[in-house]
DNA sequence: ATATCACATTAGATATAGTCTAAATTTGTC
DNA sequence: GACAAATTTAGACTATATCTAATGTGATAT
């Protein structure tokens, strides 16, 4: 993991690179499995520097109101969270409430070509509300032209 | 409001006619403003019949696994419900939070006509994540074919 | 170098959201 | 009405997150 682009990353941002702040920091980029706080926390904690669950809180909302970081809200638990690399979205499947990534899409406009197929993709995902390991696997047969 | 209605939507969904479940259906029935479960307690013991806390939250749980309530989390705050009358999306506002509901689409297929144009307006949105209200409003002046 | 000051961190208390428990009550059915 | 199952209840409990006030740290000016 590239210790000077973390730094970089957050004096960008107008923070700080405080060992506990980079520590979330690191933890969020190495391990893209949307964690929750407790679970950055207790990461973090297994090794140096140590940080208290306070930091571990105020550290994330800094980054997350920085942009660097993304706070994902499930119905029913602890709120997740992941480094936002690439823009993307996340999409909450409504049975096994798993957190999976999304492409970002940039700019929809009258669809056409393959941005368009792209666009419908990912709308079709959030409007069933389930991901792509739960959905029913619909005309998987057929050919889309 | 239609008495009748309410209690037979809740039987034919297994559920018995409660007057405190009753009283959290109308209520969502009647107020499409997402509220949380503090404020749904709260106002249904403004009426008869009172309910306990516990109760709310209960029947919050029984209305949304029955498929007649849809619970909507959002970063940093407690849950909202909102009764499903017509099948619907929520969009979340990144900036202000607000939950704005979003006309369902039921079969998004390569887009073209009217149809395409609405997906692509909701992708618009959830992809901007900004709501109607916050987004600038770009290209007022331009005309769209 | 060191005084200063804003920013960060800390432990623990507190707040908020939601669930659990066990007893009492209500509801539908015989 | 008697019964069983479902429901409600108050309050204890758990989980998640924030606040507080004291302490520590690092950059800058002197």
């Amino acid at each position: 993991m590239d210790t000077e682009a973390i730094k970089r990353s957050l004096e960008g941002s107008g923070l700080r690179c405080t060992p506990q702040r980079y520590a979330v920091m690191a933890f969020l980029m190495e391990h893209n499995r949307h964690p929750t706080a407790a679970e950055i926390f207790e990461a973090v904690n297994r090794v140096d520097p140590r940080s208290s669950r306070a930091t571990t809180y105020n550290n994330l909302r800094d980054l997350v109101q920085a942009g660097l970081v993304r706070e994902v809200a499930v119905e029913g638990r602890a709120a997740r969270f992941d480094a936002k690399g690439m823009r993307h979205h996340h999409f909450i499947c409504d049975r096994c409430g798993q957190v999976e990534d999304m492409e970002w899409c940039d700019v929809p406009r009258p669809a056409s070509g393959s941005l368009g197929k792209r666009i419908l993709r990912e709308c079709e995902l959030i409007f069933r509300g389930l991901c792509t390991k739960c959905a029913p696997r619909r005309h998987a047969s057929r050919s889309v032209s």
